[in-house]
DNA sequence: AAGGCGGGGTG
DNA sequence: CACCCAGCCTT
């Protein structure tokens, strides 16, 4: 479709043609069937750079366990993280406890209905605050996420940045061009449902799109050049080892504080470099190592592990060092004894949860 | 404006 | 292997 001459009559056209899809195609999501904020945005935060699939337990879980905003509020912050577990970008979990708190608190634990207004919360950006305030209470706003620029990029020939303001701008004023605003929720759900089945970013099948006829990058076989999005820096180098200091009945971890990755989240005794090293190395850099490894027994050779996240490489080896009888001897700060029973309740990340029970240390 | 933040799925 | 995913926050 031609942007310039977008006019009533060709936005008519284009929400009935994509009405009309998702009638034919929309997916029974759980959280589709419902009005309640709460849930609504408890889909929208575990949904953020996650797929369906994956979030889909997830949700299902944090209803369970906390079916109001109220159940939420109350919980303890490291019960929510370990509920957690697995999904990734855990600042989402904790800003999302806050928001709770804020909700109950400050609003009689009712969300507040405008876009606008959700905005104040952490966690609820551009886009989630759209979102639920669309879907939840019908305002006219376009929700837009990656489906729905990659569908407006496509479909119109949009090649302004979308990872930059002034593109995301170009993006907004289109789609609050595009919005139906008889049902604007409906008009959202679409477009996204749209982005996420049909106009898929790796090989979409044009041919058979009911846009195919209107779609400026299948006529110019730009599919693969749009949306237009900046590069990021590759992944940097990593290297942690960690030490699992155990007897019979305990474990030492810690929880990782301040910023960084995994805040929040508990881990083991660690020594970490920018660049491969030499264990031995790596114990002349800690002294109180040397010491604790003497008392106890190295009980098996390093597991090394490659663990990607998107910006970080972590070459991971862990150790075992087991105690015999008795305390295990002068931890520095911020390291504590645990037994093995509390382990399962401590939230951690992914890595550290799969090597305790490769280790037989949790079930 | 740029960089940081997880984990899993797919070709 | 690269790329992507119902983005947001901090600096």
């Amino acid at each position: 479709m031609a942007l310039e001459s977008l006019d009533k009559v060709e936005i008519l056209y284009f929400n009935k043609i994509l009405n009309s899809w998702y009638s034919q195609n929309a997916r029974d999501l759980l959280w589709r069937s419902t009005k309640d904020p709460y849930k609504i945005w408890l889909s929208e935060i575990i949904l953020q750079q996650t797929r369906v699939a994956q979030g889909t337990p997830y949700y299902l879980k944090f209803v369970r366990e906390y079916p109001t905003v109220f159940d939420l509020a109350r919980a303890e912050q490291q019960d929510v993280l370990r509920l957690w577990q697995g999904l990734g970008y855990y600042s989402r979990a904790r800003n999302m406890h806050a928001t709770a708190q804020r909700i109950v608190a400050e609003f009689d634990g009712l969300f507040p209905r405008s876009a606008k207004e959700l905005l104040q919360f952490k966690g609820l950006g551009a886009y989630t605050a759209a979102a639920v305030a669309s879907f939840a209470f019908d305002e006219v706003v376009p929700a837009i996420d990656g489906n729905v620029y990659r569908v407006l990029a496509r479909i119109f020939g949009i090649s302004a940045d979308i990872l930059k303001p002034e593109g995301k701008r170009e993006f907004q004023r289109l789609a609050e061009g595009l919005i139906s605003r008889e049902d604007p929720a409906t008009y959202n759900q679409a477009m996204i449902e749209f982005g996420a089945l049909q106009c898929v970013p790796v090989a979409p099948d044009c041919a058979n799109c009911v846009f195919s006829d209107h779609c400026y990058a299948y006529a110019h076989q730009a599919q693969g050049r749009l949306p237009v999005k900046t590069k990021k820096a590759k992944a940097r180098n990593r290297y942690l080892n960690y030490f699992i200091l155990h007897n019979h009945e305990t474990l030492v971890m810690k929880e990782r504080i301040g910023k960084g990755i995994w805040e929040g989240l508990y881990d083991f005794y660690e020594i970490e470099s920018d660049e491969p090293m030499a264990v031995l190395d790596s114990f002349s850099a800690d002294s109180g190592l040397l010491d604790l490894l003497g008392q106890g027994v190295v009980s098996e050779v390093p597991k090394s592990f490659v663990h990607l996240l998107t910006h970080q490489k972590l070459h991971v080896q862990f150790w075992r060092v087991d105690f015999r009888e008795g305390a295990i001897p002068d931890l520095p700060n911020g390291y504590k004894v645990y037994p093995l029973l509390e382990i399962e309740k401590l939230p951690k990340p992914i890595l550290i949860d799969l090597v305790l029970k490769e280790e037989g240390l949790l079930e």
